[in-house]
RNA sequence: CGCGGGGUGGAGCAGUCCGGUAGCUCGCAAGGCUCAUAACCUUGAGGUCGGUGGUUCAAAUCCACCCCCCGCAACCA
């Protein structure tokens, strides 16, 4: 059985969810629904991370104590993801026991085989912001909140010998040239690694941070940040037994953007390797939305809420911008003219127009009864179908390489070839002749054929659609129909819907 | 010489890894169709693919150098 582990990262607890969170999920979601429409059984993790100073500092802020603070930040997460129909298949929570105790046994284990070591840090410490600096964070020699000079301190920390694994790091990723992609950040990732590495501070004093896991092996301390968040990864696949750990872990595909690649491709194999466990699959990394407007700041009001855009547009709207309009792994840009230009361009003139003239013509001229086909195929029909194959092919290849947008462009082709089929052949000039009646008729069933292909194409893109598709042809529900070869499925007297508007054009207003 | 990314018709963007008529959406001009969500189809105008040089029969694509813009630069999720 061929299995895929997806994982999004653990979302911090700090900020509640945007549009770079959402677009992560979703493409976790659409690779998820694609792999499983191909047979594979996966497992989709997604969750919140919810330790650290930036915690307990928030949660003083909002004056309450910081496991409640996380307890309402996560559930908005989770129920932003149910809400918004990711399919996953568990949310892990950093602050739940069975995943301390996973951290604490992966701490316990490297600590014992000698690479973590207990030594001295030193630093730039602001006892205002209760953290340390670095000098570039400085402005002017100060901390930028509250305008004073940090004070330089030394404290007694524990370390993680990652330098130790740096060659090691290094071969691995020049022998797995997939290990992280797109290659950008791979390229981007051996650049830095030609640097030594240096040893990973991975505690705090608890006299200065108690919401953490404690160390087993010191409980004067706790882990900070990566150690604790990055063993997610394996503590949700344990919960659900040893062997459904060895079954998947193998098969591990992380989902990240660009700000946090180095924890993934630098901290987070070294760490595996010091706990003898194997390394993720690979690495998949993507870019940031840019709003045109600036940068997404809610003081600038231009913050994008997936459930407000759900609610406006609908989901697979939102989705198939996303989806579309960002080249996997580059920057995009994200603004409401851009949104609108494309939704209108594609969803409602090409794919909702479609089915609907589609579907207006097999009511009127036939009330919805599909007509049979006859032996010969004339060279367009041949054509067209051709054209669905290729696109099917084109998907594939395009998905195996998180080119999303090239997969949709390839579906879309279809679908522009589709217009074209109709016009050539014109059916509503041949029901003016009543000898030629047949002939339109077969002419439709090619053409809820491409219906038919093209919602097996979205399924993973975007599932409610493929569904409504699916609804109106008539087509039970269950397992993809994209094995059974074009012109065989619709039996006589199979009768479709009438016509329905998928996507309504988005007229705005100066709002 | 810190590392990396970007510079393509009026606008926004693909294409660059694997060289071979420069593609898409919007906008503009002309025509067609009437089944459809003022939608759809056809044609046209508009590009020295940041610059210079090199490799090649052939370069947006490979190589070298230069200019402009943007991230990252280690314990900061």
């Amino acid at each position: 059985m061929n299995r895929l582990y997806l994982t999004t990262p653990l979302y911090y607890v700090n900020a509640e969810p945007h549009l770079g969170h959402t677009y992560t999920t979703i493409i976790a979601d659409t690779l998820k629904r694609y792999y499983q429409s191909q047979g594979i059984e996966t497992f989709l993790l997604t969750g919140t991370d919810e330790h650290g100073d930036k915690i307990v500092q928030a949660a003083k802020d909002s004056g309450v104590e910081p496991k409640d603070h996380a307890d309402r930040i996560s559930a908005l997460f989770r129920s932003t993801w149910d809400a918004c129909g990711i399919s996953y298949d568990h949310f892990i929570r950093t602050t739940e026991p069975y995943h301390k105790q996973t951290v604490q046994e992966v701490l316990k284990g490297i600590y014992d085989a000698g690479d973590i070591y207990f030594g001295e840090y030193g630093g730039f410490y602001c006892y205002g912001c209760e953290r340390f600096y670095t000098e570039k964070e400085l402005t002017d020699g100060k901390c930028p909140d509250h305008q004073k000079e940090p004070t330089y301190i030394q404290e007694k920390n524990y370390f993680f010998r990652m330098g130790k694994y740096q060659q090691r790091l290094i071969s691995f990723i020049q022998s797995h040239p997939n290990f992280i992609q797109p290659e950008r950040y791979r390229t981007e990732v051996l650049a830095f690694l030609r640097e030594p590495l240096e040893d990973l501070c991975i505690s705090r004093p608890k006299s200065r941070l108690q919401w953490g896991i404690p160390l087993p092996f010191d409980s004067d301390f706790v882990t900070y940040v990566w150690f604790d968040a990055l063993i997610n990864y394996v503590s949700a696949l344990k919960l659900k037994g040893q062997e459904f750990f060895q079954d998947f872990w193998p098969k591990a595909n992380h989902l990240i953007a660009k700000d946090i690649l180095k924890p993934h491709a630098i901290f987070w194999p070294t760490m595996l390797m010091a706990a003898g466990l194997p390394l993720y699959e690979h690495l998949y990394v993507h870019g940031y939305w840019v709003m045109e407007s600036g940068k997404m700041s809610k003081s600038l009001g231009n913050v994008i809420r997936p459930l407000e855009m759900k609610k406006r547009f609908g989901m697979d709207t939102f989705r198939y911008f996303l989806l579309r309009e960002m080249v996997f792994g580059q920057d995009g840009t994200f603004s409401m003219d851009a949104f609108v230009m494309r939704v209108n361009a594609d969803l409602a003139n090409n794919l909702g127009n479609l089915v609907s003239r589609i579907l207006a013509m097999q009511k009127r001229y036939f009330d919805g009864v599909v007509q049979p086909l006859g032996g010969s195929w004339s060279e367009e029909d041949v054509k067209l179908r051709e054209v669905f194959l290729q696109a099917g092919e084109e998907l594939q290849r395009h998905m195996e390489r998180l080119y999303f947008h090239r997969a949709l462009e390839s579906i879309w082709a279809a679908l522009d070839r589709t217009n074209q089929y109709i016009v050539q052949t014109s059916p509503f000039l041949l029901m003016k002749d009543p000898d030629r009646h047949a002939r339109a008729g077969e002419i439709l069933h090619h053409l809820l054929e491409a219906l038919r292909m093209t919602s097996n194409f979205l399924v993973p893109f975007l599932p409610e659609t493929a569904k409504e598709i699916r609804s109106l042809l008539a087509i039970p529900e269950g397992p993809s129909t994209a094995e059974v070869p074009w012109g065989t499925y619709f039996q006589p007297a199979h009768i479709v819907r009438p016509p329905a508007m998928l996507f309504p054009r988005i007229e705005l207003e100066n709002d």
